[in-house]
DNA sequence: TAAATTTGACCTAT
DNA sequence: ATAGGTCAAATTTA
């Protein structure tokens, strides 16, 4: 039920637009650089079709040098940013907004959910307060499923302004192990598939399942991920968010809109439909992290390899206009 | 049969 | 009043 007016979905889109372009333009360079590194000083030709990259992008006059393939990933990433925090997606930029209290009770946002609710005794249900971002992370991608933990799905929200529900998840480890970890999962975009994920808490559990620390396999460089991290407030209790690496669990999504009737079956195919998603998308994946500590940044990019060298991109306070100059 | 998912209802925040 | 987040019964799947 949104108006004209409404800025969000303007926003989401050029935002998406803008990463689409920055993925074509990091896929050209890892391109080109292979391309050197071989020892060949070909110009960069137009490479091989696809990269989820509409004709709208840059492929009438594709950027020769290395510079300016660059200069068009940061360029792309400082509109998103600009994008997103001019109202969009507001979730990127308020982490620091105060925790939301629950009942009055000033209780920290994760721990805020299962003491309310642990409080309430038989029937009546507990506190359903809405989550502020505070102590949350986000991480927008072309691939939602791994994230090292074992997720439960929970519930599925159709969101204002948003062409895709909202999925909801839980730790697995809720019931056994107490684990408070939760995180929200909302398509951004179908062509290439973006998905953004916010985390909440941090996870408790111990899973018996060991998972690669490494997002991206570092034997293949050429499949690069970006990281973007987003410096916010101290958040302590996000320390363990990321960093029990147990083994992923594919993540049931749905399709948009209309959820057919089958729509279970097709989760359980999940295994095939992540992989060929990965297969459809060996293009860098961009990963956006907010409100994370600092040895939760820390974390994250130890624990990711594939990116090296000159496309180390950190981005912390976010000035991109430094490194373009 | 246990575990996971779906989905409408419930509840709170805005 | 409405949107977002969660619950929980019903349903599906392994």
């Amino acid at each position: 039920m949104y108006t004209a007016n409404d800025p969000t979905r303007e926003t989401l889109s050029a935002a998406i637009q803008h990463l689409q372009r920055g993925q074509y333009a990091a896929k050209r360079l890892r391109d080109l650089m292979s391309t050197l590194s071989s020892g060949s000083m070909k110009p960069l030709k137009e490479e091989e079709d696809g990269g989820g990259f509409g004709d709208g992008g840059r492929r009438s006059s594709p950027p020769a040098t290395a510079a300016d393939l660059v200069r068009d990933v940061i360029q792309s990433f400082n509109s998103t940013l600009m994008f997103l925090n001019s109202g969009g997606s507001d979730e990127v930029s308020q982490a620091d907004a105060p925790p939301a209290d629950c009942r009055k009770g000033a209780v920290k946002p994760e721990e805020s959910e299962e003491s309310c609710k642990s409080s309430v005794t038989g029937g009546s249900r507990g506190c359903y307060k809405r989550r502020k971002s505070s102590g949350s992370r986000i991480v927008v991608s072309n691939n939602h499923a791994d994230d090292g933990h074992q997720w439960r799905k929970y519930g599925q929200k159709s969101i204002l302004n948003n062409n895709f529900p909202r999925n909801y998840f839980r730790c697995t480890h809720k019931i056994d192990q107490g684990c408070r970890a939760t995180k929200h999962v909302q398509k951004l975009s179908i062509e290439p598939p973006m998905y953004q994920t916010t985390y909440y808490g941090h996870h408790t559990c111990r899973n018996p399942v060991k998972a690669p620390q490494i997002i991206l396999d570092e034997s293949n460089p050429s499949d690069s991920s970006i990281i973007l991290c987003f410096r916010a407030e101290k958040s302590p209790d996000t320390t363990a968010a990321s960093g029990n690496g147990t083994h992923a669990t594919n993540i049931p999504f749905s399709q948009p809109q209309v959820t057919p009737p089958n729509y279970a079956k097709l989760e359980r195919t999940k295994e095939d439909s992540v992989s060929s998603e990965y297969g459809c998308f060996p293009t860098p994946n961009l990963t956006m992290f907010s409100s994370m500590t600092g040895s939760d940044q820390g974390e994250e990019l130890s624990s990711d390899h594939s990116f090296h060298g000159d496309m180390d991109f950190v981005i912390d306070g976010i000035d991109f206009g430094d490194v373009l100059a």
